[in-house]
DNA sequence: CAGCATCCACTCCGATACTG
DNA sequence: CAGTATCGGAGTGGATGCTG
């Protein structure tokens, strides 16, 4: 049997979960893995998510180096977000979070 | 590219985040799984979680139906859990994640 | 042993209003 | 367009004490 410490116990899971927790991240992940990677984009695809919410989130995903932020010095201003590398590393964990939530959504309630 | 809507894209991924997210949820179902699937025991190994909090998760995840709980009529009780068929459907992402947080750990802080 | 009850601090998140 | 600031309610989680 695999050695049973807290450690090892907590923190792995503790790792991807503390990422991708929060209000809507896989969405807003998933979103910009399919192009739709522009804020005001993202705020009408998810109309019942608060624009402070989206920003927020947005902002933590850069912080911890999932996404990247490119801003545009037009008018009206632009700014588009990108997978980074990092943040390719779980999105075949979040394809499966999601496939999964497809095939169980009607047991939860 | 794949339909674009609001309901596609928050319910597959919040059917599971709302199962196992909470202060430890990840861990309890692996000691389960591992047969450490006493209270006490899950208390010993993991020491910075409360008892209250290791009761509650463990109450939760017994009320979506991802494991079952066997209560011993004996002196002194003794109560055992074991992961239902149900739940055995999302220990593999869970393996997944924690694999995911073992290689990249050191990348976070 | 395996828990529940209570109290409290902290965090999450929506609503609203404002800015470069 | 792409955000930020502030307020406040709801939820999360620890500490402590008690129970069958």
């Amino acid at each position: 049997m695999e050695e049973i410490g807290q450690t090892e116990f907590i923190c792995p899971s503790d790792t991807f979960l503390g990422i991708i927790k929060g209000k809507c991240k896989t969405t807003l992940i998933v979103l910009i893995k399919k192009g739709r990677n522009r804020y005001g984009e993202m705020c009408r695809t998810l109309p019942t998510i608060s624009p402070r919410m989206i920003s927020k989130q947005l902002d933590e995903l850069e912080r911890d180096g999932i996404i990247e932020r490119h801003s545009f010095a037009e008018l009206p201003p632009r700014v588009e977000y990108t997978l980074s590398d990092y943040g390719e590393t779980l999105y075949p964990i979040i394809r499966e979070i999601r496939k999964w939530g497809y095939m169980h959504q009607a047991r939860t309630k």
